[in-house]
DNA sequence: GCCTCTAAACTTGTATGCTAGTTTAAGATG
DNA sequence: CATCTTAAACTAGCATACAAGTTTAGAGGC
């Protein structure tokens, strides 16, 4: 497991929810491998107590399976899970930015573009990890220029299962139209094209669902059904 | 504070979350008040970890505040948590009946008038909590139709804040249209009408918004802004 | 009376020991 | 060798002691 870095007034709780989570993404932490709360703190330098709440908080989204007494492990890919995780991005995400589109002002529309354009120098750079942050902050800039942060965090808790197979895709599948996307949503936004730009998030989302046959292939085994 | 019954093979943190979920939308611990975890374990018979468990999963939709080292409080009602809450319910209800409009076998629609014949009954005899559950009910087998069960959960966890507001609702208003509106939803959800269907779902949720100011003037001081 | 300091009594955060249940593996028995 | 028994070594759930930080109350000085 990849231990990263403490931040400075972070409690340990936080501290290993964002480690257990990174690594289950990246898939340090393996599909249907068990874990244990004894190994995990030692490798934390932490007690028990902060790592299982920590635990107990991703099983609440069935990322992590808790089976009482026995043992913990890190959910296989539950595609039906995916779905709804991708249904839910979908849905919400639609009917946010036709909020956007009413309520962006001429600065948001701005960091809407800068942000492209560091996705836009990251691509040309290749560095996955800084165009996988830039989007993630993509899309929570939506969320907060429609005022709707809270249902953005939300979201995200179940998003966990999303976002590991999207992560699976930027390696296996390596799709430069996700970029595009983004710069043609930014640039309906600024138009205040509600129609458009919710056409465009559609096709944008669904391209996760594609990439899905990809990498399964690739990856099998982490597959549950 | 209201006791609950333990529930046979129910754990201590589920339990403790069951009851202090319970209280704080029946106004028990009221908006604004400090809650102790030491009081909280005395009262529910467990010691501080399982009930402090069930307050940080509590904390993570902020219906309450955990100010490290210092307190915790009932969150006051944020108006702007509810129209999240509320958003959030909206957008994803409505998705969902569009597909239970193609998803739903007979057997589904005869379930779901069985729950309305219940409601009907409850409200003649005045059974407000019964009345609630059936809701609960209701809404929930819409997204078990539609498979999205797990989203159900999520959408769960921030509706207490719309589910404090509209427990209120239930008393002080006493709306006699939200039976009405679950009965035209499942003869159009039966009829497989699904614009009519999500038009009759917009309707039933703004109900709640347009409770709010009555509720809003019956109780001001649970109210942050 | 009114500040200022200090210590005690709180709060939540963390560590650790204990309990109850499950798995594993060794050993006895046929 | 195969099978059953049993004990040890795990697991997660829970209780409790302690650490770190905040608030409160009161003593002391002015």
């Amino acid at each position: 497991m990849k231990i990263l870095e403490r931040l400075p007034r972070e409690n340990g709780r936080d501290y290993a929810l964002r480690v257990i989570k990174d690594n289950i993404i990246h898939l340090n932490l393996e599909p249907g491998s068990q874990i244990s709360e004894n190994e995990l703190s030692a490798e934390l330098g932490l007690s028990r107590t902060p790592v299982r709440e920590a635990l107990i908080e991703l099983s609440k989204v069935r990322i992590i399976e808790i089976q009482p007494q026995k043992r913990s492990v890190v959910a296989l890919i539950d595609y039906d899970l995916v779905e709804e995780s991708r249904f839910m991005r979908n849905v919400l995400e639609c009917a946010v930015v036709d909020l956007v589109c009413e309520m962006a002002g001429p600065e948001d529309v701005e960091r809407l573009r800068e942000n492209i354009r560091l996705q836009k120098f990251y691509w040309d750079n290749f560095n996955p990890d800084q165009l996988w942050t830039l989007d993630d902050h993509f899309h929570q800039m939506l969320f907060e220029i429609a005022r709707k942060s809270q249902v953005f965090a939300l979201m995200q808790n179940i998003s966990i299962h999303f976002d590991r197979v999207r992560n699976m895709a930027l390696f296996s599948v390596k799709d430069p139209k996700i970029v595009q996307d983004h710069e043609s949503m930014t640039e309906s936004i600024a138009c205040r094209d509600p129609v458009k730009t919710r056409e465009l998030m559609e096709v944008h989302l669904s391209r996760y669902r594609i990439d899905a046959v990809v990498i399964r292939k690739a990856y099998p085994q982490y597959f549950k059904n």
